[in-house]
DNA sequence: CGTTATCATATGTCAGACGTTTAATTGTCT
DNA sequence: AGACAATTAAACGTCTGACATATGATAACG
């Protein structure tokens, strides 16, 4: 993992490369210390800033941790779900608000995956979630909620759905896609009639949740997602209409 | 966003943060040009080595990216979906490796999220796609392919599969999922037996999305997990026995 | 034996300098 | 005047050397 050929680009992009390489490679186990920056300056011939930058690349993906003192050094971190939980959602809302993602993309893919999941969540499903989808639904009958306040509960309620299945792995990857619809959500101002909806279709959800009947759930699901995207739908109608007469 | 306290930790941490913030907060819009590393030194009020180091990790997050030359600078890079391909699939990845995630959990969401989207692909594929999954399963036939080209294959007709959606909000979130389960799929030793009942269940789900039929797709897709499934199943065991003699 | 002081190590930060890349400017020639 | 070539300036990339600070280990002391 000592290459390092002066030729094309960055030496520390080349550098954090090599070290990542190897982390995915498994030559770096979890909790591995690496060699002081002074010992990596000398491997690969370059300065200590130079190493310093590499690392902090890493650093800034969670695959290592710095330590000052005595024994400290760059380890190889454990990366854990909740870490990249945060990765996966500035990432998901960056994608989605710098590309123009339609909200009828984006809408579609949250379902797709939220339903994928919704026969696990009836057939694991815990007292636990069940009760946090109630709290969210009884938060979203507060007649003073904002619109963001609201999203925000709608966010909680979808998250503890999916969390219901009890796969880390399925809870990663929704965390992004759920989570970063909601700057998209935000541009909705939600009537009293159409949250009443809403909060229809959550209960049904959680209904069927709770009866451990999944496809119940999942065409509350898909209803919801039709009602979503005609709430999304109306929203830019009207926005293109003021437009207009502007 | 010029806030920097020299309470907590790390300067470079916390200037990335800020210039992260700002660019998620739209303060920064794509393409817009990041003052010199010498003046945000001077506004920040640390060394440039200190700027750099907050730069090297937002550009290792492809949120900036750097130019060098008279008219150079950091930029505020437009996060493409390829890119985020990239980060999504080693950070699956190494979820997964580092966690000790069964080969049953990751097995369950990818196939779930893959069902999720079977429907849109039935409806929305084209020729091309098409193509593609056919060719894979031409290459999948090969009788001296390795386990890994053959794997490889595997994820290429997945890909395909997922792609066929055109909804690139769901082919970047199942690309992680795809792919980080590619090393586990490496595990697996496949007979000629075991290949050709998976080819035969490939061909089944891209006659399905051939046929434009939905439901079938779903139903082989909930076949073909079921049997990788077993054949997990059936190495770990048989993994587990030989330790037992041993 | 326990507590405290010292020390060594490694990261965090700074200052200044030089090389290199690149585009704009200037200058000259046709 | 216009086109091409040389100069220049801005910015990043890298290096050297130094100091500050955190922290565990060690040694000294009561």
């Amino acid at each position: 993992m000592k290459i390092d050929p002066t030729k094309p680009a960055d030496l520390s992009a080349q550098i954090a490369k090599a070290i990542k390489d190897a982390i995915i490679a498994g030559d770096l186990p979890v909790d591995e210390r690496l060699p002081s920056e002074a010992e990596l300056a000398d491997q690969f011939n370059v300065s200590r800033p130079t190493v310093r930058e590499a690392l902090k690349r890493l650093a800034a993906q969670s695959l290592i941790r710095t330590q000052r003192g005595a024994t400290g050094g760059a380890f190889v971190n454990r990366l854990r779900f909740e870490d990249a939980y945060g990765q996966q959602i500035t990432t998901s809302t960056l994608l989605l608000s710098m590309n123009a993602v339609s909200v009828a993309t984006a809408c579609e893919a949250r379902y797709a995956l939220e339903r994928a999941c919704a026969p696990l969540s009836a057939q694991r499903r815990t007292a636990d979630h069940l009760a946090t989808m109630r709290a969210e639904i009884h938060r979203q009958r507060q007649p003073g909620l904002t619109d963001e306040a609201f999203c925000a509960s709608d966010v909680a309620f979808h998250r503890a759905l999916v969390d219901a299945a009890h796969n880390p792995v399925l809870s990663y990857q929704l965390a992004g896609a759920v989570e970063a619809m909601q700057p998209l959500m935000n541009m909705i101002t939600f009537t009293a009639r159409s949250r009443e909806r809403i909060i229809a279709l959550h209960t049904a959800i959680a209904d069927a949740i709770d009866a451990q009947d999944g496809p119940k759930a999942d065409e509350n699901l898909a209803q919801l997602a039709d009602y979503t995207q005609a709430l999304a739908r109306d929203v830019i109608a009207r926005r293109a209409a003021a437009q207009g007469v502007k």
